[in-house]
DNA sequence: TTGACAGCTTACCATGCGGTAAGTACATTG
DNA sequence: CAATGTACTTACCGCATGGTAAGCTGTCAA
């Protein structure tokens, strides 16, 4: 399993723009971490935001193949909803860097010129209000967006506050709390499609 | 009304602190929103670093002393914690910097030597935490602290995701979402605790 | 064999950063 | 009237930043 420099520069890129943001992370500590210069990831992506603007892609391309492989296994747009969320959740919980980076773009993105990333989270979130939609046609529009960002944000918040929470409070306490977690989210979940 | 110096310095932090991030921001810039010298401010806090914990002290001051008002004016705990939460999302779709700095600071924390914002959070999380347990007192401490921070990520999510939610969606879209978004917000937390 | 290109390097540059040092202008106080 | 302190300034420093320019090396196709 041999892995191209322009794949190990993304992989590094992500963590780095994720432990520091687009502003902290410097192209020149990115390329360190595998031992080449800046310039080698000038050569393979032009300038920094664009750097950027890969490691958001490959990113929500994942995102974008997990919901599909959920929406082929599940028939049931109720356990459809429920498993994206969680497996998201799931995901996140594994993946801090990857929950990091996107809460911080939601946080960037007006800031930088170039708005990197709008897009692909777009699609993401249409596809879960249409999702929260089918499975209570009563909902409009506007208010399945609220039930999902609601959803998705308590996850995401929790996902994402993981370092500083242990902190607080102490890792075994947040042990025992990461443990019923998920249990009184899939509550929350039903409770919200109720 | 005057205000002094300090004041107008803090202020002007928190609104770029948030925009820009604890590295994104610089302090040249501060002041210069002031019609001040990076010096100037450097001779009211010593350094940036003592400047953003300025900035945090006082908005956690304030998130407590909201949370104490509440709390002489509710007598029941149930309705203590959904007029806490409820407020402190009103307060945060109001003042979006404060909303976005508190995320920040989230994220950023553990990254930066002095944890200057914790120990602040801390108070706020464990008064919303023991609340809970005096509404339903089956929950341990660890369940507690999931309910309320599902709760407070539903909420303090959607504050702070405004721009980009504007963004993709378009404003007249997310002026209805925010129309249903606080009753929708007042199902889940009841929900949360039944 | 030559030419082109990919994948790097070193050298360099202007800019902006946080921070120090030293001094000025002004008000308050003994 | 002198001393002290506050609120600023200009001048400067060393360093890291993103980015450009030019060159080196190996591979591979014509």
């Amino acid at each position: 399993m041999t892995t191209s420099t322009r794949e190990q520069f993304l992989a590094a890129a992500e963590q780095l723009f994720a432990d520091k943001g687009f502003y902290g992370a410097s192209i020149a500590t990115i390329a360190r971490k595998l031992g080449l210069t800046k310039q080698a990831l000038l050569h393979h992506f032009g300038n920094k935001e664009k750097l950027y603007g890969e490691v958001l892609r490959a990113l929500s391309e994942r995102l974008a193949a997990n919901n599909a492989a959920i929406r082929q296994r599940y028939p049931d747009p109720a356990e459809q909803l429920e498993e994206m969320l969680l497996a998201q959740f799931r995901g996140q919980m594994k993946n801090q860097d990857s929950a990091r980076l996107i809460m911080r773009e939601l946080l960037d993105n007006e800031q930088r010129a170039d708005r990197a990333g709008n897009w692909y989270l777009k699609d993401y979130l249409e596809e879960l209000v249409s999702t929260v939609q089918s499975v209570n046609s009563s909902y409009s529009r506007a208010r399945a967006l609220a039930v999902v960002y609601q959803l998705l944000g308590a996850a995401h918040y929790f996902a994402v506050s993981q370092p500083t929470l242990d902190n607080i409070f102490g890792k075994r306490q947040m042990a025992i709390t990461r443990g019923c977690f998920e249990e009184q989210l899939r509550r929350l979940i039903r409770a919200a499609l109720a």
